[in-house]
This record gives structure tokens, C-alpha cells and sequence, in this order.
DNA sequence: TCGCCGATCGGCT
DNA sequence: GCCGATCGGCGAA
């Protein structure tokens, strides 16, 4: 598994290389693992991206917290987001882990995610993936991802050549965010994020 | 395959 | 009371 000392490091690093490490979510004794191809740097109250920009409250305390932390969040009411907390304590940023390729548990995975068939759609998307292997914000927010049910493991290296960085989420061209390259995609996976943007821009 | 739209609720103002 | 680091269903092409 993946040291906390993994996660104590620039955010951007950590995203690039939790590309290719496994992520393992084992709930009421039921192991599911999948392997991650994309994932998002999301760094400091000064990132407008990032949800410390929106100040220190009880929700966004875990971006302070520990690096290795996990920082579980829910979206539009209904999606759990499971993000990794970067870089020392006191400093607020994590990854969020966007798509995995679904690797152990795909018959678990295929009964949380009732009625989707194709397989590169169980965990092609932030809120897929949690619902596939059993990620919840009751369940998993503040774990170690070192020792917790919901841990990250280490993989095969991906070469760079193998990876693509895509526009940021939710930020107005000539914002000068756009310029940071915080998100990675495995070309040659089909397993990313559902997102119309992001498909246009592999479309490319 | 694409684009549009509604779902659903905790966190915040 | 408003809105979101999303998703699935639908109709159109």
C-alpha cells in the first residue's frame, strides 16, 4: 500500500501518480479493487477550483487534515467523491480520484450499479466509481487510504507518453487556472470520465 | 453519439 | 433559499 508519506508531497505529483495505483474498497467483507486511470489536483485555498477556496467549514476541514486522509465528499445530494488528501497538514489540497478500471469485485460492482451494462461504464466518473465499489462518505471520510477500508495500493508505473492532460473543470476560459496540467487521462483506457469536455478533448 | 434536463440534499449565505 | 469537483434517461440526428 501507498505510505502517507505518498500523499505528503505537490499535489500535481501525487495526482500523476496515483495514475496506474489500485484503489481497494473492501465493505461487509466484500473486496472490490480498480485500477486508477484519472484523477484531478485540486490545490489550496487559491485553486478557485478547489473547495478550500470556499473557506474552512466542517465540510472542507479534511482538505487540512493529514496527507493519506480520505476526503469523501457528496455531490447534487445523490454522488459520493472520493478524493486523497495531499501534501502536509495545515496545507489544504487533495486529488480526487475522477475513473478506475474495474479489476476485482466486478460482479459486486455490476449489482451496486444496477441496470448499467457496459463494463467501461461501472467506473468511468467520480460518483460511478463509489457507487461501484461501495464508497461513502458515512463509511470512508477521515481513513487513513494507508490502513483503512479504503485504502490505495501501489501499481505498475504508467509512462508519461501514456497520459494526457485535459482542461480543468468549471473555470471560464482566460482564467488563469486553466494553465495549471492537473488533470491526467490513459489515453488508450476507455474507462474516463463521462464528461462531455472531457470527451471532446480526447475527441481531438 | 450528442445535447438537454431533472434528480436530490447538505452546506452555506 | 440557492447551488454544486455528477449522473442517467430521453429525444434528435
Amino acid at each position: 500500500m501507498l505510505p502517507s508519506s505518498f500523499y505528503a508531497r505537490d499535489t500535481e505529483d501525487v495526482a500523476r501518480d496515483l495514475i496506474g495505483a489500485v484503489l481497494e474498497c473492501t465493505v461487509h467483507g466484500v473486496r472490490c479493487t480498480g485500477r486508477i486511470v484519472e484523477t484531478e489536483a485540486y490545490i489550496g485555498e487559491h485553486d478557485p477550483a478547489c473547495h478550500a477556496s470556499l473557506g474552512r467549514t466542517r465540510r472542507t476541514e479534511g482538505l487540512w487534515g493529514p496527507p493519506g486522509t480520505a476526503y469523501v465528499y457528496l455531490i447534487y445530494g445523490m454522488y459520493w467523491c472520493p478524493c486523497a488528501v495531499t501534501r502536509r497538514a495545515g496545507l489544504a489540497s487533495a486529488v480526487l480520484i475522477r475513473a478506475v478500471e474495474p479489476v476485482d469485485g466486478i460482479s459486486a460492482m455490476r449489482r451496486r450499479r444496477k441496470g448499467i451494462r457496459r463494463l467501461t461504464d461501472l467506473t468511468s466518473g467520480p460518483g460511478r466509481l463509489s457507487q461501484a465499489l461501495g464508497i461513502s462518505g458515512t463509511r470512508h471520510h477521515g481513513g487513513s487510504l494507508a490502513s483503512g477500508p479504503l485504502r490505495i495500493l501501489a501499481g505498475n508505473p504508467v509512462p508519461d507518453a501514456r497520459l494526457a492532460v485535459t482542461p480543468r473543470i468549471g473555470l471560464n476560459p482566460g482564467n488563469p487556472a486553466l494553465l495549471w496540467p492537473l488533470r491526467w487521462i490513459e489515453k488508450e483506457n476507455l474507462f474516463v470520465s463521462a464528461r462531455a469536455e472531457t470527451k471532446r478533448f480526447l475527441k481531438r
